[in-house]
DNA sequence: ACCTATTATGACCACCTGGTCATTTTGTTG
DNA sequence: CAACAAAATGACCAGGTGGTCATAATAGGT
């Protein structure tokens, strides 16, 4: 999982010692998430690092360019995240692969929190003029990802045969993608008490969503499932 | 509807002939809705208005002020907005309600684009100090507005009666909200025609979501609407 | 016409930004 | 140690920011 053959840094930088490669980027990941792009700056890393600002022009050429090179950093590792959930609940329940899923989601940003903030921080600062590119590259992983699994439920008879692939990947990324803010943003957290929440609520909570995406809300008895001996009467 | 009374103006600002009020705070909408707070620049402002820095300062104090101005009135928009949707469909089919709601976003957002992207702007720039605050204000809305249907849905039997409220309105408020990003902001729309749609697809799409809403994704016949004459077989 | 109170002005301030580059320091050979 | 190459440095640059304030223009009253 070497970042050395990257397109945006100069070699100064990959012959570095590991540990000082390590200090910048960790530095420049914490900044850029605090701050987002435009936001963040050199001044402040450097004066975190206690290096000279020369150098980080030296080893990544302009700040454009360490962005870029740590948004590789970000995509390599969800990317390995979600293929690993997707091999290993390969076959699975539709509802369970989508509340593991889920729950993937949740290690993902206690793994690694601030990549999770840059990757909000962009969402909604359309400042910048390569943000389109990379925004592109981030949503097509929610379709590529989640899409195949509604087609597979479809086809396992788990889902309803009518249901419209490209809606209901829509809206899973809709609830999966506010779970997930909700768990780390605190005002996207509607008095749900998901907010840093822990294990258990965690899980209780997924189970809780999941199965409001399996059943909806409209009254009347679920067609499977428990055991429900009443309310029979909507079909004569 | 008038927005003298502000604290965040000052009688300067309050006895300037309406037009050119009615400019100034056009053109520092449209700044803060491209760029966000931070990123915003006075200088473009007066730029624009062909006015002298100075005068934006004898009118509000501080660029805080003019933003926290700006938002008071948008907050006003948004409270009377919902306030009409809300008294307009009282005692209407809870789905109904949803779906109606829905397209009053859509109708808002057509109205005030500039000030739903400020809203989007806020979310994720945690930069200045007083966002706490106003995103507190802004969630309360969704929570107030939703809930009380929710349970209205409950206690008129649309809805399945172990529903959790908090739940539920969490749930919606992912969709909801979602739906309305993906119609203005592009790469949210993933790939399901949204984004800037006209009125005849955002309609059906409306419909659509709404019927994933209420009737979930699990195979087997729904339990109440259209004549289904297959698959009854769930049931012994 | 004159005085006064209000409003408009833009040069100016301190501070910050990303980026540059001549110079110095360090590392590596012979 | 000398000689050369590679890396680190930080003063410096042009351009931007929010904010200030002495001064100029204007309006209203008599």
């Amino acid at each position: 999982m070497s970042m050395e053959e990257s397109a945006y840094v100069r070699p100064t930088f990959t012959k570095l010692p590991f540990d000082k490669k390590e200090r910048i980027l960790d530095v420049a990941i914490d900044e850029f998430s605090r701050c987002g792009y435009e936001k963040a700056s050199i001044n402040r890393m450097v004066g975190r690092l206690g290096i000279a600002k020369g150098s980080i022009f030296q080893y990544f050429g302009s700040k454009k360019n360490l962005y870029f090179h740590i948004f590789e950093h970000a995509v390599a590792l969800v990317k390995r995240s979600l293929k690993a959930v997707k091999s290993g609940t390969e076959g699975e329940d539709f509802f369970i692969r989508l509340a593991k899923s889920l729950q993937a989601g949740i290690y993902f940003i206690r793994q690694y929190p601030r990549i999770y903030q840059i990757y909000l921080k962009m969402l909604f600062q359309e400042d910048f003029p390569f943000r389109a590119d990379l925004l592109k590259t981030i949503r097509l992983f929610s379709i590529d990802y989640l899409r195949p699994i509604v087609e597979e439920g479809v086809t396992d008879g788990q889902l309803r045969e009518d249901l419209d692939p490209e809606l209901a990947a829509f809206f899973l990324d809709a609830v999966l993608d506010r779970f997930l803010q909700a768990y780390c943003v605190a005002y996207m957290d509607s008095g749900l008490g998901l907010y840093q929440a822990d294990e258990k609520v965690i899980e209780e909570r997924i189970k809780d969503c999941i199965e409001m995406v399996r059943l909806g809300m409209a009254a009347g008895g679920p067609p499977t499932g428990d055991p429900a001996a009443k309310g029979i009467e909507h079909r004569a």
